[in-house]
This record gives C-alpha cells, sequence and structure tokens, in this order.
DNA sequence: TGAAAGATTGCAGATCCTGAAATTTCTTCC
DNA sequence: GGAAGAAATTTCAGGATCTGCAATCTTTCA
C-alpha cells in the first residue's frame, strides 16, 4: 500500500501538515475496517496518530470526512481538465475523458480505494458523506458545462447522468478484483450511454 | 397545503402513530426552512408537536431524516409496479413508467415537495441524506432490473442512469416554478437518454 | 535572534443519539 | 364496564460528536 506523498517545493509546516492529514485518514480508514465504524471514536483515530481529539477536528469536520477522505477532485484542478478539452468535443465525451482522468488517479491507489470501498459496504451509513463529496463536484462541474453549451437543462441532465455512470462503475470495479482496468469499465459505460442505453 | 392521510381501516392507535410522525415532518420542516438546519435542535422539533425529544427519535434516527420525510418508495410498490410492465419492454422504458408514476406522486404533493427542494437548497449538507434516501431504491431497483435483463453490470448502469436522470429532473422542476409538469420534463430528459445524450 | 504567523491543545458546553426502566395509553377479550 | 396485555411515551443517565475560545508551542523569515 503505498501512501500518496506530493510534496513538492514545501516547507517543513506544510509537509507535516499533509502528512499529519494523510495520517488520520489513514488510522480512520484501517481502524474502522477492523472494528467499524460504531466501534472507533474520534479519539481513538486521534491517539492513533497521536494528536489530540481536537486536532482532528481541524482537519475534518467529522469521523466520517476522515473515511471518505479527499476523493473530490479540487475544483481548480477539474476546471484545468476540461479546458484542456477542445471546445468541439460534444458534452458527454468530454465528461468522459475528464473522467478518466479521475479513474486513473483512483488506480493508482487501487488498495486505498478497495478499503474504502469495503468499509463503504460494510458500514452502508457513510454512504450519504461520500455522495456529498460528489455533490460539490457536480454543481461545479454542471456549471462548466453549462458554459459549454448553452442548455442549462442539458448541463444538468448530461453530468448527473455521467457521475452516476462513473459511480457505477467503480462499484462494479471494486465488486470484481480490480482485475479489469477502471478505465477500460468507464468507457463501456460511456460508449452504453451514447448508444442510448440499448438493451444489450 | 394538503396534509396527506391514508387512514384507511386503522385503529385509533395507528391513526395517531400516522399523525404524529406526520406532524413531526411537518415541524421539522417548517421550522428549518424559517430558522436554518443549524437554528433548530431537535427539542425544538419535538417540542413543537408536544412530544418528549425522546419521542422524535422513537420516530426518526436522526433529524435530517425527519426532514427527508418518506420520499422513499416502499420496495413492494417498486416491484408491483414494476411487474406491470410487460418483459418485453427495454429496462429504460420500464424504469421511465415506473419513475413517471412516483414523478405523478411527487406532483400530488406539488407544494410539500417545493418547500422539501426550498429547505434543500438552502441547506445543501442535506442533499447527501436525501441522496442516500435513494441508495435503498436504488439496490432494489437495480436487484429487479437484474432479473428483467441478464446483464448485471448493465442493470447497474441503467438503474444509477435513470434515477440520476430523475433527481436532475426533479431539481430542474424545482427550480422554476413547478410550472411545467414534472412528468413532461421527465419524459423529456428520458428521451435525451434514449438518444444518447447527444448535444442539443 | 526575535517577532509574526500558524498549528496544536485543553477546556467548557451545546447538541445528538441510545439503552433501560417506569409510566401512560390503547386494544382486546371476558 | 373492567381487567389483562400490548404498544407508545416519557424520564433519566450517559457516551459521543462537534464548536468556540484562549493559551501554548512550533515554524518561518526578516
Amino acid at each position: 500500500m503505498t501512501t500518496v506523498d506530493s510534496n513538492e517545493e514545501l516547507g517543513r509546516r506544510d509537509r507535516k501538515k499533509l502528512e499529519t492529514r494523510a495520517a488520520l485518514e489513514r488510522a480512520a480508514l484501517t481502524l474502522v475496517a477492523e472494528r467499524g465504524l460504531a466501534g472507533v471514536t474520534v479519539e481513538d483515530i486521534a491517539e492513533a496518530v497521536d494528536v489530540s481529539s481536537r486536532t482532528f477536528f481541524n482537519y475534518f469536520p467529522s469521523k466520517e470526512d476522515a473515511l471518505i477522505g479527499r476523493n473530490r477532485m479540487v475544483g481548480a484542478e477539474l476546471k484545468e481538465r476540461l479546458a484542456g478539452v477542445p471546445s468541439g468535443v460534444p458534452a458527454l465525451d468530454a465528461l468522459r475523458l475528464v473522467l478518466r482522468e479521475q479513474a486513473v488517479q483512483v488506480q493508482d491507489q487501487r488498495e486505498w480505494w478497495m478499503l474504502r470501498l469495503k468499509v463503504l459496504e460494510q458500514n452502508p451509513s457513510l454512504l450519504p458523506h461520500l455522495i456529498s463529496g460528489g455533490v460539490e463536484t457536480e454543481l461545479l462541474l454542471t456549471g462548466l458545462i453549462a458554459e459549454r453549451v448553452g442548455d442549462d437543462g442539458y448541463a444538468h441532465l448530461v453530468t448527473a447522468v455521467s457521475l452516476a455512470a462513473f459511480r457505477a462503475t467503480m462499484m462494479r470495479w471494486s465488486s470484481g478484483d480490480g482485475v479489469p482496468k477502471l478505465v477500460v469499465l468507464l468507457d463501456e459505460a460511456f460508449a452504453r450511454l451514447a448508444d442510448g442505453l440499448s438493451t444489450p
């Protein structure tokens, strides 16, 4: 299991901050995987990382958020990615390309995501929080797409649908051994979308 | 604003139970609409209905659940509806028909849904809870669809996508004055889905 | 080295939510 | 009508979550 350390050009302070955050996420995830959501308190997590529980709340607004972690794609990043797609490309394809990059990132952290999804399965009450991360993403994406196409209703629809396809694909991916590449599955899903979801 | 009282052949006890639940939902919704989610405690809600706050938790597992309320379509009902659709009908159309009926129900309680959606807009942290209610629905529907078509992956995809379309449509509907009929908007959305979401 | 900025901590306190036992209300049956 | 039983409500105690605030410690940088 590899930890993601994107410490480039950062002072010691910020590096420690990143490390603390990552350590908290790691501790939260592993502890909950072992004992279940209710069996782990914020104090447990904080103690495992050797910080005060107050500090935990400086990093995450809730226990659940530590588990879901940094799944939300950052706004700036999304914007940049979408900007990289020529404006002639249809919205659905543009979304597919953006989500492909996301899929690649998920694959790079395969183990962590598998653990996360396993924890999600075992603690369905977490689902809302996972989705909540997706909600802001959806709002943002919808806005960007709406700029591309004129139609606002269409932007809402195509974005919602694309993200739903992404989510469904991730579930499918995780339920297998993660052997078929996520990117491949994603392309399949989008091909079906473009095909009008005709019966297989 | 009409209250929904489907008290047919029910003893006084169960009638009172239904009424209490409805009253709690009503109080929660109106209070939060006035003061915002953080400005309303469970005790406030319970007091408005004149029950103990413990009783509140006998009805709802959390404050949020009272606000989202009984939006989840009951499993049996869904099953029945879907059974009413001939097995020859493609999955996407079957889902459209089932969701149309749901849309009709929503329209029948237009005022309440508008208030609910307004509260949702003003308190985005509720959105996950709304969606999460849909999650069990999605699981159930997916199972039923999987039985119809053989392909499991396709069932996941088409269900997730259809529900996403439904959700997006409800948002669009509520952001307007609710003037265009929800059912009409829904048909539009599904037409676009069947069309492969080509650019408008 | 000596501020200044930032991160961590302890503490108080409101709120959320749960279990268990006591109490009240409703139903049923005689 | 009234007693027995079932079900709902309440009270109470208590653990856990989360926030604001002020104090303390650490890093940065001039």
